[in-house]
DNA sequence: AACCAGGACGTGA
DNA sequence: TCACGTCATGGT
C-alpha cells in the first residue's frame, strides 16, 4: 500500500465518509452513483465559484439568498442585474468579481446543454481556474478528477508527501489519481483532507498538536 | 485587531 | 515562469 492510499484509509477511519458535495445544506452519505438533478448540479457549480478563497459558511449564506429568490438557476442569474446579484452573494465576498464569474459561467452552462464539459472548456471560462474546474468536474459531473487545494498542499507538505508547498497543481493531482482510482475514493479523499485541515492542519502550526497522522506514513 | 477562509486574474520583471 | 497586488465578507 502506498502512502496516498495509507493516508486515505487513515483519514476515512478517523473522520468517516463526508458525503460531498453538500446540496441545499445537506450531505449525501448514501450512494455516490445517484446522479444529481440538473438543478443540484448547477448549485454545485455556483458553490464551487463562490467558495473561492472563502469559507463555506459564508457561501451557504449566499446560496440561501439565491435560493430564497429563485435565483439558483442559469437563466435567472443571466437576466439578473449586476447590482442585485452582487447584493445576494455579498456574504461570500469578492461580490463584484464573483457576480461577473457567475454570469459568464451561467452563459457557458446553458450553451453546454447537458454535455459534460472538458477541463479545457471550463478553464476557458473567465473566473474558473484549475481547482474550481476540477470541483465542478468531480462533484458536479461525477468525473474521476481529484481536486487539489491549499489544504491538500499544506497537509501533503507537512506529511512529507511533496517537497514544497507550491508544487505544481497538476503534479499533485497526478500523484493522487495514480493511487486512487474509484470515484468514491477520489470524491472522499478531497473532502476528508478539508475536514482534517479544519481540525488539525490549520495554517498555525499549533493545531498540529494532537494530529492523528503525524507519523503515520513514516516507514512506508 | 490582525489573520484566515475549500482562488483566480492581471501585471511587471 | 515567478512573485506580488487585488478583490471583500465574516469569524476568531
Amino acid at each position: 500500500m502506498n502512502k496516498i492510499r495509507k493516508l486515505y484509509s487513515n483519514l476515512l477511519k478517523e473522520y468517516g465518509p463526508q458525503g460531498w458535495w453538500p446540496v441545499n445544506g445537506r450531505y449525501n452519505h448514501k450512494d455516490y452513483s445517484i446522479p444529481q438533478t440538473d438543478k443540484e448540479r448547477f448549485e454545485i457549480c455556483v458553490g464551487a465559484i463562490l467558495t473561492q478563497n472563502t469559507s463555506w459558511k459564508n457561501v451557504e449564506k449566499s446560496l440561501s439568498n439565491l435560493r430564497l429568490n429563485n435565483m439558483l438557476n442559469p437563466n435567472s442569474i443571466l437576466t439578473c442585474s449586476n447590482l442585485k446579484l452582487s447584493l445576494l452573494i455579498k456574504p461570500s465576498g469578492y461580490f463584484n468579481q464573483k457576480s461577473k464569474k457567475l454570469k459568464l459561467f451561467a452563459e457557458f452552462y446553458l450553451k453546454q446543454k447537458n454535455k459534460i464539459p472538458s477541463r479545457e472548456q471550463l478553464l476557458g471560462v473567465w473566473g474558473i481556474g484549475k481547482e474550481t474546474a476540477d470541483s465542478i468536474l468531480c462533484y458536479g459531473y461525477k468525473q474521476n478528477v481529484f481536486v487539489v487545494d491549499a489544504y491538500t498542499r499544506r497537509i501533503f507538505f507537512r506529511l512529507n508527501l511533496i517537497s514544497e508547498e507550491k508544487t505544481e497543481y497538476d503534479e499533485i493531482r497526478a500523484i493522487v489519481e495514480s493511487s486512487l482510482r474509484s470515484y468514491a475514493e477520489i470524491n472522499e479523499f478531497h473532502a476528508l483532507l478539508v475536514e482534517h485541515a479544519k481540525r488539525h492542519c490549520t495554517k498555525a502550526k499549533s493545531s498540529c498538536t494532537g494530529c492523528p497522522f503525524t507519523d503515520c506514513l513514516s516507514g512506508i
